[in-house]
RNA sequence: GGGCCGUUAACUCAGCUGGUAGAGUACUGGAUUUUUAAUCCAGGAGUCGUGGGUCCGAAUCCCACACGGCCUACCA
Protein backbone atom coordinates (compact mmCIF):
# COMPACT_ATOMS: atom_id res chain seq x y z
CA UNK A 1 0.00 0.00 0.00
CA UNK A 2 1.12 3.21 -0.20
CA UNK A 3 3.87 2.15 -2.77
CA UNK A 4 2.82 4.95 -5.57
CA UNK A 5 5.15 7.87 -6.45
CA UNK A 6 2.56 10.05 -5.45
CA UNK A 7 2.02 8.73 -2.11
CA UNK A 8 5.41 8.39 -1.39
CA UNK A 9 6.10 11.54 -1.70
CA UNK A 10 2.86 12.46 0.78
CA UNK A 11 4.17 10.01 3.44
CA UNK A 12 7.52 11.86 3.33
CA UNK A 13 5.45 15.27 3.94
CA UNK A 14 3.62 13.48 6.79
CA UNK A 15 6.90 12.73 8.09
CA UNK A 16 8.17 16.78 8.09
CA UNK A 17 4.92 17.23 9.68
CA UNK A 18 5.17 15.41 12.12
CA UNK A 19 8.43 16.09 12.61
CA UNK A 20 8.02 19.83 12.73
CA UNK A 21 5.49 18.72 16.22
CA UNK A 22 1.82 18.87 14.26
CA UNK A 23 -0.38 16.40 14.68
CA UNK A 24 -1.37 15.21 11.28
CA UNK A 25 -4.54 13.28 12.67
CA UNK A 26 -5.77 15.66 15.61
CA UNK A 27 -8.73 14.74 17.66
CA UNK A 28 -11.53 17.67 16.90
CA UNK A 29 -12.32 20.72 15.78
CA UNK A 30 -15.05 23.53 16.67
CA UNK A 31 -16.70 25.03 13.44
CA UNK A 32 -18.92 28.05 13.95
CA UNK A 33 -20.39 27.74 10.98
CA UNK A 34 -21.20 25.54 7.91
CA UNK A 35 -19.84 26.77 4.13
CA UNK A 36 -23.88 26.59 2.89
CA UNK A 37 -24.71 28.89 5.68
CA UNK A 38 -21.82 31.45 4.66
CA UNK A 39 -22.89 31.36 0.93
CA UNK A 40 -26.94 31.62 2.30
CA UNK A 41 -26.83 34.79 3.34
CA UNK A 42 -23.36 35.88 2.25
CA UNK A 43 -24.01 39.93 2.89
CA UNK A 44 -24.28 39.17 6.67
CA UNK A 45 -20.80 37.37 6.43
CA UNK A 46 -18.82 40.32 5.08
CA UNK A 47 -15.80 40.78 7.53
CA UNK A 48 -17.14 38.64 9.63
CA UNK A 49 -15.10 35.81 10.95
CA UNK A 50 -15.70 32.45 10.59
CA UNK A 51 -14.33 29.38 11.45
CA UNK A 52 -15.08 25.63 9.78
CA UNK A 53 -13.61 22.62 8.45
CA UNK A 54 -13.44 20.85 4.93
CA UNK A 55 -11.34 18.96 2.66
CA UNK A 56 -9.12 20.64 0.06
CA UNK A 57 -10.29 20.24 -3.78
CA UNK A 58 -8.08 22.75 -5.32
CA UNK A 59 -5.06 24.58 -4.52
CA UNK A 60 -3.96 27.49 -6.76
CA UNK A 61 -0.50 28.82 -5.75
CA UNK A 62 0.98 32.41 -6.85
CA UNK A 63 3.81 32.82 -4.85
CA UNK A 64 3.30 34.97 -1.80
CA UNK A 65 -0.09 34.49 -1.99
CA UNK A 66 -2.23 30.77 -2.23
CA UNK A 67 -5.58 30.14 -3.30
CA UNK A 68 -7.49 27.06 -2.69
CA UNK A 69 -11.42 25.41 -2.60
CA UNK A 70 -12.40 23.44 0.56
CA UNK A 71 -15.37 21.89 0.48
CA UNK A 72 -17.97 20.87 2.73
CA UNK A 73 -20.68 17.99 2.62
CA UNK A 74 -23.04 20.56 1.27
CA UNK A 75 -20.99 23.30 -0.63
CA UNK A 76 -17.54 24.63 -1.24
CA UNK A 77 -15.75 27.70 -0.94
CA UNK A 78 -12.45 29.35 -1.92
CA UNK A 79 -9.28 30.32 0.78
CA UNK A 80 -7.20 32.93 0.26
CA UNK A 81 -3.87 32.13 2.15
CA UNK A 82 -1.50 35.04 2.02
CA UNK A 83 1.95 34.75 3.43
CA UNK A 84 2.35 38.23 5.70
CA UNK A 85 -1.02 37.27 6.86
CA UNK A 86 0.11 33.78 8.18
CA UNK A 87 3.62 34.29 8.78
CA UNK A 88 5.70 31.60 9.35
CA UNK A 89 2.74 28.77 8.82
CA UNK A 90 2.79 29.89 5.33
CA UNK A 91 5.64 27.24 5.08
CA UNK A 92 3.43 24.67 5.90
CA UNK A 93 1.23 24.92 3.29
CA UNK A 94 3.87 23.44 1.26
CA UNK A 95 3.22 20.12 3.20
CA UNK A 96 -1.05 20.42 2.55
CA UNK A 97 -2.44 18.14 -0.60
CA UNK A 98 -5.52 18.48 -2.54
CA UNK A 99 -7.40 16.08 -0.44
CA UNK A 100 -6.54 16.78 3.14
CA UNK A 101 -8.99 17.70 5.41
CA UNK A 102 -8.15 21.09 7.12
CA UNK A 103 -10.17 24.07 9.70
CA UNK A 104 -9.63 27.34 8.93
CA UNK A 105 -10.23 30.55 11.31
CA UNK A 106 -10.66 33.79 8.77
CA UNK A 107 -12.66 36.25 7.86
CA UNK A 108 -14.74 36.83 4.60
CA UNK A 109 -14.51 38.61 2.24
CA UNK A 110 -15.34 39.56 -1.95
CA UNK A 111 -12.39 39.35 -4.50
CA UNK A 112 -12.56 41.97 -7.46
CA UNK A 113 -13.72 38.97 -9.50
CA UNK A 114 -16.78 38.74 -6.82
CA UNK A 115 -15.73 35.09 -5.57
CA UNK A 116 -17.18 34.51 -2.11
CA UNK A 117 -13.55 34.03 -0.25
CA UNK A 118 -12.51 33.53 3.29
CA UNK A 119 -8.79 35.36 3.75
CA UNK A 120 -7.63 32.42 6.23
CA UNK A 121 -5.71 33.59 9.44
CA UNK A 122 -5.38 30.42 11.02
CA UNK A 123 -5.19 27.02 9.59
CA UNK A 124 -5.23 23.51 11.50
CA UNK A 125 -4.61 20.06 9.68
CA UNK A 126 -7.49 18.14 10.57
CA UNK A 127 -6.56 14.85 8.53
CA UNK A 128 -3.13 14.35 6.00
CA UNK A 129 -4.48 12.35 3.23
CA UNK A 130 -2.14 10.06 1.04
CA UNK A 131 -4.08 9.00 -1.57
CA UNK A 132 -4.70 11.49 -5.24
CA UNK A 133 -8.26 12.74 -5.64
CA UNK A 134 -8.93 12.02 -9.31
CA UNK A 135 -8.52 14.41 -11.81
CA UNK A 136 -10.43 17.64 -10.81
CA UNK A 137 -11.95 18.46 -14.69
CA UNK A 138 -13.73 14.61 -15.52
CA UNK A 139 -14.30 14.11 -12.14
CA UNK A 140 -14.77 10.76 -11.76
CA UNK A 141 -15.92 8.93 -14.83
CA UNK A 142 -15.28 5.14 -14.76
CA UNK A 143 -18.71 3.63 -13.52
CA UNK A 144 -17.25 0.75 -11.82
CA UNK A 145 -14.70 2.81 -9.51
CA UNK A 146 -17.99 5.07 -8.73
CA UNK A 147 -19.52 2.21 -7.58
CA UNK A 148 -16.62 0.36 -5.39
CA UNK A 149 -15.45 3.94 -4.36
CA UNK A 150 -18.32 5.74 -3.93
CA UNK A 151 -16.48 7.53 -1.22
CA UNK A 152 -14.84 9.07 -4.07
CA UNK A 153 -17.38 9.71 -6.20
CA UNK A 154 -19.59 11.43 -3.67
CA UNK A 155 -16.11 13.40 -2.77
CA UNK A 156 -15.67 14.51 -6.91
CA UNK A 157 -19.50 15.00 -7.28
CA UNK A 158 -21.54 17.55 -6.22
CA UNK A 159 -24.64 15.79 -7.75
CA UNK A 160 -24.40 12.75 -6.48
CA UNK A 161 -24.06 13.70 -3.22
CA UNK A 162 -27.07 15.89 -3.61
CA UNK A 163 -29.05 12.44 -5.18
CA UNK A 164 -28.07 10.89 -1.56
CA UNK A 165 -29.55 14.08 0.74
CA UNK A 166 -32.58 13.35 -1.60
CA UNK A 167 -33.03 9.98 -0.56
CA UNK A 168 -32.71 10.44 2.43
CA UNK A 169 -35.50 13.18 2.40
CA UNK A 170 -37.73 11.28 0.88
CA UNK A 171 -37.73 8.86 3.27
CA UNK A 172 -37.61 11.58 6.16
CA UNK A 173 -40.53 12.59 4.48
CA UNK A 174 -42.50 9.58 4.29
CA UNK A 175 -41.82 8.76 7.64
CA UNK A 176 -43.00 12.33 9.02
CA UNK A 177 -45.90 11.76 6.65
CA UNK A 178 -46.77 8.24 8.62
CA UNK A 179 -45.86 9.54 12.00
CA UNK A 180 -48.36 12.44 11.70
CA UNK A 181 -51.27 9.55 10.98
CA UNK A 182 -50.13 7.42 13.87
CA UNK A 183 -48.59 4.66 12.17
CA UNK A 184 -46.04 2.98 14.49
CA UNK A 185 -42.11 2.70 13.30
CA UNK A 186 -41.40 -1.39 13.22
CA UNK A 187 -38.82 -3.76 13.07
CA UNK A 188 -39.36 -7.13 12.06
CA UNK A 189 -37.16 -10.25 11.13
CA UNK A 190 -34.30 -9.99 8.45
CA UNK A 191 -33.41 -13.96 9.48
CA UNK A 192 -36.64 -15.64 8.77
CA UNK A 193 -37.32 -19.79 9.14
CA UNK A 194 -39.84 -19.54 6.51
CA UNK A 195 -39.74 -17.09 3.77
CA UNK A 196 -42.97 -15.25 2.14
CA UNK A 197 -44.93 -12.48 1.83
CA UNK A 198 -43.53 -12.00 -2.19
CA UNK A 199 -43.12 -14.02 -5.11
CA UNK A 200 -39.18 -14.71 -5.08
CA UNK A 201 -36.61 -16.84 -4.67
CA UNK A 202 -34.53 -15.64 -1.65
CA UNK A 203 -30.86 -15.62 -0.29
CA UNK A 204 -30.38 -18.80 2.08
CA UNK A 205 -28.41 -18.63 5.16
CA UNK A 206 -27.47 -21.84 7.84
CA UNK A 207 -28.07 -20.78 11.54
CA UNK A 208 -25.45 -23.16 13.95
CA UNK A 209 -26.65 -22.80 16.88
CA UNK A 210 -30.14 -24.06 15.38
CA UNK A 211 -28.51 -26.19 12.94
CA UNK A 212 -31.52 -24.92 10.69
CA UNK A 213 -32.10 -23.26 7.08
CA UNK A 214 -32.74 -19.71 7.35
CA UNK A 215 -33.69 -17.47 4.85
CA UNK A 216 -33.07 -13.62 3.72
CA UNK A 217 -36.78 -11.85 4.17
CA UNK A 218 -38.06 -11.58 0.11
CA UNK A 219 -40.74 -9.36 1.99
CA UNK A 220 -42.21 -7.82 5.41
CA UNK A 221 -45.68 -8.44 4.86
CA UNK A 222 -45.85 -11.70 6.88
CA UNK A 223 -44.62 -10.11 10.06
CA UNK A 224 -46.80 -6.39 9.99
CA UNK A 225 -49.60 -8.73 9.46
CA UNK A 226 -48.85 -10.56 12.35
CA UNK A 227 -48.62 -7.04 14.53
CA UNK A 228 -51.96 -6.15 13.01
CA UNK A 229 -53.47 -9.12 14.71
CA UNK A 230 -51.77 -7.76 17.82
CA UNK A 231 -53.70 -4.84 17.72
CA UNK A 232 -50.77 -2.79 16.78
CA UNK A 233 -53.40 -1.25 14.52
CA UNK A 234 -50.97 1.15 12.02
CA UNK A 235 -47.28 0.07 11.40
CA UNK A 236 -45.15 0.62 8.76
CA UNK A 237 -41.11 -0.28 8.11
CA UNK A 238 -38.69 1.31 5.96
CA UNK A 239 -36.45 -2.15 5.15
CA UNK A 240 -34.04 -4.66 3.06
CA UNK A 241 -35.85 -7.17 1.59
CA UNK A 242 -33.35 -9.80 -0.18
CA UNK A 243 -34.49 -11.28 -3.66
CA UNK A 244 -32.09 -14.00 -5.28
CA UNK A 245 -32.43 -13.07 -8.98
CA UNK A 246 -30.90 -10.86 -11.84
CA UNK A 247 -30.07 -7.22 -11.13
CA UNK A 248 -30.30 -4.40 -13.62
CA UNK A 249 -31.37 -0.86 -13.93
CA UNK A 250 -34.12 -1.65 -11.78
CA UNK A 251 -33.17 -4.57 -9.76
CA UNK A 252 -30.68 -4.74 -7.13
CA UNK A 253 -30.25 -7.89 -5.05
CA UNK A 254 -31.30 -5.75 -1.98
CA UNK A 255 -33.07 -3.08 -2.13
CA UNK A 256 -35.53 -0.82 0.14
CA UNK A 257 -39.18 -1.24 0.56
CA UNK A 258 -41.20 0.68 2.75
CA UNK A 259 -44.76 -1.75 3.55
CA UNK A 260 -47.47 -0.36 5.69
CA UNK A 261 -50.90 -1.71 7.03
CA UNK A 262 -53.41 0.39 8.44
CA UNK A 263 -56.56 -1.98 9.88
CA UNK A 264 -60.03 -0.88 9.41
CA UNK A 265 -59.04 0.47 5.52
CA UNK A 266 -59.03 -0.89 2.23
CA UNK A 267 -57.08 -0.88 -0.67
CA UNK A 268 -59.13 2.46 -2.19
CA UNK A 269 -57.26 3.83 1.22
CA UNK A 270 -53.58 2.73 0.45
CA UNK A 271 -54.79 4.45 -3.03
CA UNK A 272 -55.14 7.46 -1.43
CA UNK A 273 -52.11 7.45 0.77
CA UNK A 274 -49.62 6.56 -2.29
CA UNK A 275 -51.18 9.57 -3.55
CA UNK A 276 -50.69 11.93 -0.75
CA UNK A 277 -47.35 10.80 -0.08
CA UNK A 278 -45.88 11.53 -3.61
CA UNK A 279 -47.81 14.99 -3.49
CA UNK A 280 -45.85 15.27 -0.20
CA UNK A 281 -42.45 14.36 -1.95
CA UNK A 282 -43.17 16.81 -4.99
CA UNK A 283 -43.32 19.54 -2.29
CA UNK A 284 -39.68 18.67 -0.85
CA UNK A 285 -37.18 21.59 -1.04
CA UNK A 286 -34.73 21.68 -2.94
CA UNK A 287 -32.40 22.10 -0.16
CA UNK A 288 -28.82 21.61 -1.40
CA UNK A 289 -28.43 22.70 -5.13
CA UNK A 290 -28.85 26.16 -4.69
CA UNK A 291 -25.93 26.50 -1.78
CA UNK A 292 -23.79 24.87 -4.15
CA UNK A 293 -21.42 27.62 -6.12
CA UNK A 294 -22.35 27.76 -9.49
CA UNK A 295 -19.55 25.70 -11.79
CA UNK A 296 -18.68 27.73 -14.62
CA UNK A 297 -19.39 27.67 -18.15
CA UNK A 298 -18.84 24.59 -19.96
CA UNK A 299 -17.35 22.92 -17.09
CA UNK A 300 -18.24 19.18 -15.79
CA UNK A 301 -21.06 16.90 -17.75
CA UNK A 302 -23.01 17.43 -14.77
CA UNK A 303 -23.67 21.34 -14.63
CA UNK A 304 -26.86 21.26 -16.14
CA UNK A 305 -27.44 18.10 -14.78
CA UNK A 306 -28.33 19.65 -11.33
CA UNK A 307 -31.33 18.24 -9.73
CA UNK A 308 -34.56 19.48 -11.14
CA UNK A 309 -36.85 21.53 -8.97
CA UNK A 310 -40.66 19.97 -9.13
CA UNK A 311 -43.15 22.37 -10.56
CA UNK A 312 -46.26 21.61 -8.14
CA UNK A 313 -47.11 18.25 -8.86
CA UNK A 314 -44.95 17.77 -11.58
CA UNK A 315 -41.23 16.46 -12.08
CA UNK A 316 -39.51 15.47 -15.11
CA UNK A 317 -37.99 12.37 -15.27
CA UNK A 318 -35.56 11.03 -18.44
CA UNK A 319 -36.76 14.10 -20.09
CA UNK A 320 -40.35 13.07 -19.83
CA UNK A 321 -42.62 15.51 -17.60
CA UNK A 322 -44.57 13.58 -15.14
CA UNK A 323 -47.60 14.77 -13.19
CA UNK A 324 -48.40 13.28 -10.05
CA UNK A 325 -51.68 15.75 -9.43
CA UNK A 326 -54.54 13.66 -7.91
CA UNK A 327 -56.35 11.61 -8.60
CA UNK A 328 -53.72 9.31 -10.86
CA UNK A 329 -55.32 7.23 -13.56
CA UNK A 330 -57.10 4.08 -12.43
CA UNK A 331 -57.56 1.13 -14.91
CA UNK A 332 -58.76 -2.83 -14.10
CA UNK A 333 -56.00 -4.97 -14.62
CA UNK A 334 -57.99 -6.87 -17.37
CA UNK A 335 -59.28 -3.61 -19.26
CA UNK A 336 -55.69 -2.25 -19.59
CA UNK A 337 -54.75 -5.50 -21.28
CA UNK A 338 -57.70 -5.42 -23.07
CA UNK A 339 -56.67 -1.51 -24.23
CA UNK A 340 -52.95 -2.52 -24.99
CA UNK A 341 -53.28 -6.10 -26.33
CA UNK A 342 -56.87 -4.98 -28.28
CA UNK A 343 -58.22 -8.75 -26.73
CA UNK A 344 -60.94 -9.36 -24.03
CA UNK A 345 -58.46 -11.79 -22.10
CA UNK A 346 -61.25 -12.18 -19.99
CA UNK A 347 -63.47 -14.81 -22.26
CA UNK A 348 -60.01 -16.72 -23.24
CA UNK A 349 -59.23 -19.96 -21.82
CA UNK A 350 -55.88 -20.83 -21.28
CA UNK A 351 -54.24 -22.54 -24.53
CA UNK A 352 -56.03 -19.27 -26.71
CA UNK A 353 -53.61 -17.12 -24.52
CA UNK A 354 -50.61 -19.01 -24.98
CA UNK A 355 -51.74 -19.41 -28.34
CA UNK A 356 -52.00 -15.36 -28.33
CA UNK A 357 -48.84 -14.26 -26.84
CA UNK A 358 -46.90 -17.17 -28.96
CA UNK A 359 -47.97 -15.06 -32.07
CA UNK A 360 -46.93 -12.08 -30.80
CA UNK A 361 -43.13 -13.56 -30.50
CA UNK A 362 -43.51 -13.99 -26.43
CA UNK A 363 -42.07 -16.96 -25.21
CA UNK A 364 -44.46 -18.86 -22.88
CA UNK A 365 -43.70 -22.04 -21.03
CA UNK A 366 -46.68 -24.20 -21.35
CA UNK A 367 -46.29 -24.67 -17.62
CA UNK A 368 -47.52 -21.33 -16.90
CA UNK A 369 -50.82 -21.08 -14.75
CA UNK A 370 -53.08 -18.89 -15.83
CA UNK A 371 -51.71 -16.15 -13.70
CA UNK A 372 -48.35 -16.47 -14.80
CA UNK A 373 -49.59 -16.04 -18.50
CA UNK A 374 -51.66 -12.65 -17.61
CA UNK A 375 -48.95 -11.57 -15.84
CA UNK A 376 -46.69 -12.36 -19.16
CA UNK A 377 -48.58 -10.29 -21.63
CA UNK A 378 -49.21 -7.33 -18.66
CA UNK A 379 -45.71 -7.17 -18.40
CA UNK A 380 -45.08 -7.24 -22.55
CA UNK A 381 -47.65 -4.97 -23.35
CA UNK A 382 -49.41 -2.52 -20.71
CA UNK A 383 -46.52 -1.84 -18.51
CA UNK A 384 -44.42 0.11 -20.67
CA UNK A 385 -46.92 2.11 -21.73
CA UNK A 386 -48.17 3.19 -18.03
CA UNK A 387 -45.54 6.48 -18.26
CA UNK A 388 -48.33 9.09 -16.10
CA UNK A 389 -48.77 7.20 -12.45
CA UNK A 390 -51.76 4.79 -13.06
CA UNK A 391 -53.03 2.67 -10.57
CA UNK A 392 -53.93 -1.03 -11.98
CA UNK A 393 -56.44 -2.61 -9.90
CA UNK A 394 -58.27 -5.48 -9.59
CA UNK A 395 -55.44 -8.41 -10.34
CA UNK A 396 -56.57 -11.88 -10.85
CA UNK A 397 -56.85 -14.32 -7.85
CA UNK A 398 -53.85 -16.82 -8.88
CA UNK A 399 -51.14 -14.28 -8.42
CA UNK A 400 -52.53 -12.60 -5.19
CA UNK A 401 -52.57 -15.38 -2.29
CA UNK A 402 -52.68 -13.13 -0.08
CA UNK A 403 -55.12 -10.83 -0.88
CA UNK A 404 -58.78 -10.46 -0.50
CA UNK A 405 -61.25 -11.43 -2.63
CA UNK A 406 -62.49 -8.61 -4.72
CA UNK A 407 -66.53 -7.53 -2.88
CA UNK A 408 -68.23 -7.72 -6.74
CA UNK A 409 -66.02 -10.43 -8.34
CA UNK A 410 -65.15 -13.84 -6.79
CA UNK A 411 -62.42 -14.71 -9.73
CA UNK A 412 -60.89 -11.25 -8.74
CA UNK A 413 -58.92 -9.59 -5.97
CA UNK A 414 -58.44 -5.90 -4.54
CA UNK A 415 -54.89 -5.53 -5.12
CA UNK A 416 -53.52 -2.86 -6.81
CA UNK A 417 -49.92 -1.61 -8.54
CA UNK A 418 -48.98 1.43 -9.31
CA UNK A 419 -46.84 2.56 -12.49
CA UNK A 420 -45.08 5.40 -12.96
CA UNK A 421 -42.82 5.57 -16.44
CA UNK A 422 -43.47 1.82 -17.06
CA UNK A 423 -42.00 1.10 -13.27
CA UNK A 424 -43.70 -0.45 -10.84
CA UNK A 425 -43.92 1.89 -7.87
CA UNK A 426 -45.81 0.28 -5.30
CA UNK A 427 -48.04 -2.80 -4.51
CA UNK A 428 -50.98 -3.23 -2.36
CA UNK A 429 -54.10 -5.21 -0.95
CA UNK A 430 -57.26 -5.35 0.77
CA UNK A 431 -55.62 -7.94 2.99
CA UNK A 432 -56.57 -11.33 3.02
CA UNK A 433 -57.73 -11.60 6.76
CA UNK A 434 -60.05 -14.89 6.34
CA UNK A 435 -57.88 -17.97 7.54
CA UNK A 436 -59.37 -20.65 6.32
CA UNK A 437 -59.33 -18.74 2.39
CA UNK A 438 -56.08 -18.33 3.25
CA UNK A 439 -54.86 -21.79 3.69
CA UNK A 440 -56.63 -22.58 0.41
CA UNK A 441 -55.01 -20.29 -1.06
CA UNK A 442 -51.50 -21.60 0.21
CA UNK A 443 -52.87 -24.75 -0.95
CA UNK A 444 -52.92 -23.36 -4.29
CA UNK A 445 -49.42 -21.61 -4.18
CA UNK A 446 -47.82 -25.31 -3.19
CA UNK A 447 -49.56 -26.77 -6.10
CA UNK A 448 -48.02 -24.05 -8.67
CA UNK A 449 -44.70 -25.09 -6.48
CA UNK A 450 -45.08 -28.83 -7.10
CA UNK A 451 -45.76 -28.17 -11.34
CA UNK A 452 -42.02 -26.28 -11.01
CA UNK A 453 -42.94 -22.47 -10.12
CA UNK A 454 -40.20 -22.06 -7.24
CA UNK A 455 -41.67 -18.45 -6.35
CA UNK A 456 -44.78 -19.67 -6.13
CA UNK A 457 -45.62 -18.78 -2.00
CA UNK A 458 -44.93 -21.34 0.60
CA UNK A 459 -47.35 -22.16 3.26
CA UNK A 460 -47.01 -20.21 6.36
CA UNK A 461 -48.59 -22.70 9.09
CA UNK A 462 -47.47 -20.13 11.91
CA UNK A 463 -49.30 -17.25 10.05
CA UNK A 464 -52.14 -18.92 9.67
CA UNK A 465 -52.31 -19.60 13.61
CA UNK A 466 -52.18 -16.47 13.67
CA UNK A 467 -54.90 -15.02 11.27
CA UNK A 468 -56.67 -17.61 13.42
CA UNK A 469 -56.85 -15.25 16.41
CA UNK A 470 -58.49 -12.64 13.71
CA UNK A 471 -57.24 -10.01 12.12
CA UNK A 472 -59.28 -6.82 11.54
CA UNK A 473 -60.12 -5.34 8.14
CA UNK A 474 -56.91 -4.57 6.77
CA UNK A 475 -55.16 -2.05 4.36
CA UNK A 476 -51.29 -3.14 3.30
CA UNK A 477 -49.63 -1.22 0.66
CA UNK A 478 -45.45 -1.79 -0.13
CA UNK A 479 -43.41 1.21 -2.25
CA UNK A 480 -40.30 1.07 -3.66
CA UNK A 481 -38.02 3.31 -1.96
CA UNK A 482 -35.03 3.19 -4.60
CA UNK A 483 -37.60 3.34 -7.59
CA UNK A 484 -39.16 6.56 -6.26
CA UNK A 485 -35.86 7.96 -5.75
CA UNK A 486 -34.54 7.41 -9.22
CA UNK A 487 -37.94 9.09 -9.84
CA UNK A 488 -37.24 12.25 -7.63
CA UNK A 489 -33.71 12.65 -8.69
CA UNK A 490 -34.22 11.89 -12.49
CA UNK A 491 -31.59 8.76 -12.21
CA UNK A 492 -31.48 5.82 -14.65
CA UNK A 493 -30.13 2.87 -12.91
CA UNK A 494 -31.27 2.05 -9.08
CA UNK A 495 -26.87 1.79 -9.03
CA UNK A 496 -27.68 5.65 -8.97
CA UNK A 497 -29.47 5.41 -5.93
CA UNK A 498 -28.12 2.74 -3.83
CA UNK A 499 -24.69 4.21 -2.36
CA UNK A 500 -23.20 0.55 -3.06
CA UNK A 501 -24.95 -1.61 -5.24
CA UNK A 502 -24.00 -4.84 -6.03
CA UNK A 503 -21.36 -5.41 -7.87
CA UNK A 504 -19.27 -8.95 -8.98
CA UNK A 505 -16.68 -9.29 -6.02
C1' G B 1 -28.44 -16.45 -20.87
C1' G B 2 -27.50 -13.53 -25.78
C1' G B 3 -25.46 -9.20 -28.47
C1' C B 4 -22.36 -4.84 -28.82
C1' C B 5 -18.55 -1.88 -26.56
C1' G B 6 -14.70 -1.08 -23.06
C1' U B 7 -10.19 -2.23 -19.75
C1' U B 8 -3.18 2.05 -21.66
C1' A B 9 0.31 6.86 -15.82
C1' A B 10 -3.31 8.30 -9.59
C1' C B 11 -7.63 10.58 -13.00
C1' U B 12 -9.65 11.74 -18.16
C1' C B 13 -8.20 9.99 -22.70
C1' A B 14 -5.07 9.40 -27.49
C1' G B 15 -2.07 5.62 -29.82
C1' C B 16 -4.83 -0.23 -32.78
C1' U B 17 -3.34 -0.95 -41.55
C1' G B 18 2.12 -4.91 -35.82
C1' G B 19 8.41 -1.86 -34.99
C1' U B 20 8.09 -2.60 -27.33
C1' A B 21 4.13 4.23 -25.43
C1' G B 22 1.83 9.98 -25.60
C1' A B 23 -1.37 14.47 -24.00
C1' G B 24 -4.06 17.16 -20.28
C1' U B 25 -4.95 17.02 -15.05
C1' A B 26 -2.39 15.41 -10.66
C1' C B 27 2.79 15.08 -8.79
C1' U B 28 8.22 17.21 -8.21
C1' G B 29 11.61 21.70 -8.79
C1' G B 30 11.53 26.98 -10.21
C1' A B 31 8.87 32.01 -11.28
C1' U B 32 4.42 34.52 -9.73
C1' U B 33 0.70 39.08 -3.59
C1' U B 34 -6.90 38.72 -6.24
C1' U B 35 -6.43 33.49 -8.97
C1' U B 36 -10.46 30.14 -10.02
C1' A B 37 -9.83 24.19 -15.54
C1' A B 38 -4.75 30.28 -13.02
C1' U B 39 -0.35 31.01 -16.08
C1' C B 40 4.93 30.26 -17.57
C1' C B 41 9.64 27.11 -17.54
C1' A B 42 11.82 22.35 -16.38
C1' G B 43 11.21 17.24 -14.71
C1' G B 44 9.68 12.36 -12.86
C1' A B 45 5.91 8.81 -13.48
C1' G B 46 3.02 3.00 -17.14
C1' U B 47 5.05 -5.45 -16.12
C1' C B 48 -0.77 -0.99 -22.09
C1' G B 49 -6.91 -6.11 -17.43
C1' U B 50 -4.97 -11.60 -16.98
C1' G B 51 -3.26 -16.02 -19.49
C1' G B 52 -2.11 -18.30 -23.95
C1' G B 53 -1.14 -18.11 -29.40
C1' U B 54 0.72 -16.06 -34.35
C1' C B 55 5.21 -13.34 -35.60
C1' C B 56 12.10 -11.74 -36.06
C1' G B 57 8.97 -8.33 -33.25
C1' A B 58 2.26 -7.47 -30.11
C1' A B 59 -0.84 -1.96 -26.43
C1' U B 60 -1.98 -3.06 -31.66
C1' C B 61 -3.77 -9.43 -34.82
C1' C B 62 -6.15 -14.34 -32.88
C1' C B 63 -8.19 -17.36 -28.68
C1' A B 64 -9.70 -17.96 -23.68
C1' C B 65 -10.74 -15.83 -19.04
C1' A B 66 -11.80 -11.75 -15.47
C1' C B 67 -14.13 -7.21 -14.45
C1' G B 68 -17.26 -3.30 -16.16
C1' G B 69 -20.89 -0.54 -19.28
C1' C B 70 -25.11 -0.37 -22.58
C1' C B 71 -28.97 -3.15 -24.87
C1' U B 72 -31.80 -7.66 -24.70
C1' A B 73 -33.90 -11.92 -22.21
C1' C B 74 -35.21 -14.10 -17.47
C1' C B 75 -36.77 -12.86 -12.63
C1' A B 76 -42.61 -8.96 -10.90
Amino acid sequence: MFEEEQEKIRIEKLGKIKESGILPYPYKFDCTHKIKDIRKSKEDFIDKEVQFAGRILAIRGHGKVIFADIQDRESKIQLYLKANILGESFELLKLLDIGDFIGVQGKIFETKTEELTVSVQKFTLLSKSLNPLPEKWHGLVDKEVRFRKRYLDLIMSPKVKEVFIKRTQIIKCIREFLDTREFLEVETPVLQGIYGGGFAEPFKSYYKSLDRDFYLRISDELYLKRLIIGGLDRVYEFGKDFRNEGMDRLHNPEFTVLELYQAYADYNDMMQIVEEIFEELCRLPESFSNCHPERSEGSQKDSSLSLRMTEGLEIEYQGTKINFKRPWKRITFFDSLKQYTGIETRDKDDNELIKFAQEKGIPISKEYHRGKILDTLFDTFVQPKLIEPTFIIDYPKDNSPLAKEHRNDPNLVERFESFVYGMEISNAFSELNDPLEQIKRFEMQQKFREKGDMEAQVMDKDFIEALGYGMPPTGGLGIGIDRITMLFTDSHSIKDVILFPQLRT
